[in-house]
RNA sequence: GCAGAGGUCGCCUAGCCCGGUAUGGCGCCGGCCUUGAAAGCCGGUGAGCAUCGCUCACGGGGGUUCAAAUCCCUCCCUCUGCGCCA
């Protein structure tokens, strides 16, 4: 959520941006107009309530000194009939301005490239090697049955389709990937936290697009708890209408957690397996700062995402989101798209986004400055998601009798196992 | 889950019984003093609208009242004890 002085003092940088988004301006022309009517009701509402407050001291005084207080009573009648009705309006003012305020994206970084769609993004680098396998490569559905990986006819029995069981050396290989990745952040000075994998609706408010309720969260029947789509979410909400200590800035963060995705419209061959699930566990990156910092913690959450990649070995890219494919809530965004043989695209398995303050102001997160309070920044990047990176490993690290490979800095979790062999 | 006690400004705290301008301390910021610092003294230190100033804010919501931190109802959370339990 951007700031009211921004709709006030500069509403033209934030159409310039719609259009660039390619995106209307009605939400934003509603927040303006709302926001003068809210002002001028308030402002009303004020003179009335400072008249109510001078009588009501007056009937004290009147009573003390033992005075009539009729007249002053018959003064306050009028005047409090008028009040709840203005006092409704006021309201319903502020609700409409702020329901639009939600649906206004933030602001993009001056750096973020034109475009319309995935088409527009562009790429900045590429690590790795393509191997060239002289054989025709698995997809990793394939690789899960050969090596009996994985159980999803079962779990669509008991909880559905993109539901799966992880079985024998790929259920350890998951948690070698999550030891892998927290083991390094944690190095880098990211101090690990499981987080609660349910939140409530109006702290979730604070950190997501509304459309993502619909779409992506699953509710708990009966209760107004939402299970996580990724540990970012409480990360960031924890610090909720605090005042955070500059000191203590920036705040770096390696959550752990499983992560719940309705993934509702989702479909496609190449969706198949373990790539597009409800359920998959997470270690996700995530930073609190001064904004001068963020662009700076931007790229080193991108290089800690891209030293996980690479110590692995696997072929990925660098891209950067363009306009019209980066979403409400970055400014500016990178994914790393690992190649997947068996279909030979670049497919997204790490996400870095910086969030500067949109999500501090609906979170109403602020750090102490000399002058007052100052709202900070925040940003999120994958670590390593696991559920996508095994599928790259299995794609990418397989051999010709049908084994995986394992990448070398995962073997000690791993039993020292140097490969996953067909059951 | 049951019972009791609590929730007041960044932190701690008075006020609540008995309704009438939100008390004091700590921390922080600025000033005075000082070679510099500490101590001491003075001032500032929640939010909104507004070019004096006004309004709102005592966990959230509602009610009673001319007037609510204070009285009533309700919900949330914390602590203590009991129960249940990996």
């Amino acid at each position: 959520m951007l700031e009211m002085a921004q709709f006030r003092d500069s509403p033209a940088a934030i159409f310039a941006d719609l259009e660039r988004r390619g995106l209307d301006r009605t939400a934003a022309e509603t927040v303006i107009a709302a926001d003068e009517r809210w002002r001028s009701l308030i402002d009303e509402g004020n003179k009335l309530r400072s008249d109510r407050n001078r009588i009501s001291r007056e009937i004290g005084g009147a009573k003390k000194a033992g005075d009539d207080t009729e007249p002053l009573l018959e003064q306050m009648q009028a005047l409090k009939s008028r009040l709840p009705q203005l006092e409704q309006e006021t309201a319903a003012a502020l609700a409409e301005r702020d329901a639009a305020r939600m649906r206004v994206p933030n602001l993009l970084d001056e750096a973020v490239p034109q475009g319309d769609g995935p088409g527009g993004n562009v790429e900045l680098a590429q690590h790795g090697d393509r191997s060239d396998f002289g054989f025709e490569p698995k997809s990793h559905n394939e690789l899960l049955e050969t090596l009996a990986g994985a159980d999803l006819e079962r779990a669509a029995k008991i909880a559905g389709r993109r539901f799966y069981f992880l079985t024998g050396g790929l259920a350890r290989l998951e948690l070698a990937l999550v030891n892998y990745a927290v083991e390094l952040l944690a190095e880098r000075g990211y101090e690990p936290v499981v987080p609660p994998f349910v939140m409530n609706r109006e702290a979730y408010e604070g950190v997501v697009d509304l459309g993502d309720f619909e779409e992506v969260m699953y509710k708990i029947e009966d209760h107004d708890l939402y299970l996580i789509a990724t540990s970012e979410h409480p990360l960031t909400a924890r610090f909720r209408d605090e005042i955070l200590e500059p000191k203590s800035l920036p705040l770096k963060f390696c959550g752990l957690s499983t992560n719940f995705r309705r993934e509702v419209g989702a479909h496609g061959l190449s969706d198949r397996g373990i790539w597009r699930v409800h359920q998959f566990a997470k270690v996700e990156q995530v930073v609190i700062c001064k904004p001068e910092d963020s662009a700076a913690l931007h790229e080193e959450l991108l290089q800690n995402a891209v030293d996980l990649l690479a110590r692995l070995e696997l072929p990925f890219r660098v891209v950067e989101m363009c306009a019209g494919d980066i979403g409400t809530v970055a400014a500016r965004k990178f994914d790393l798209e690992a190649w997947m043989p068996s279909v030979g695209e670049w497919k997204e398995v790490v996400s870095a986004s910086n969030c500067t303050a949109y999500q501090s102001v609906r979170l109403n997160m602020r750090y102490r400055t000399p002058d007052g309070t100052a709202t900070p920044h925040t940003l999120n990047a994958t670590g390593i998601a696991t559920t996508r990176t095994l599928a790259a490993i299995l794609e990418n690290c397989q051999r010709a009798d049908g084994s995986v490979a394992i990448p070398k800095p995962l073997r000690k979790w791993m039993g020292d196992a140097e490969a996953l062999l067909p059951a």
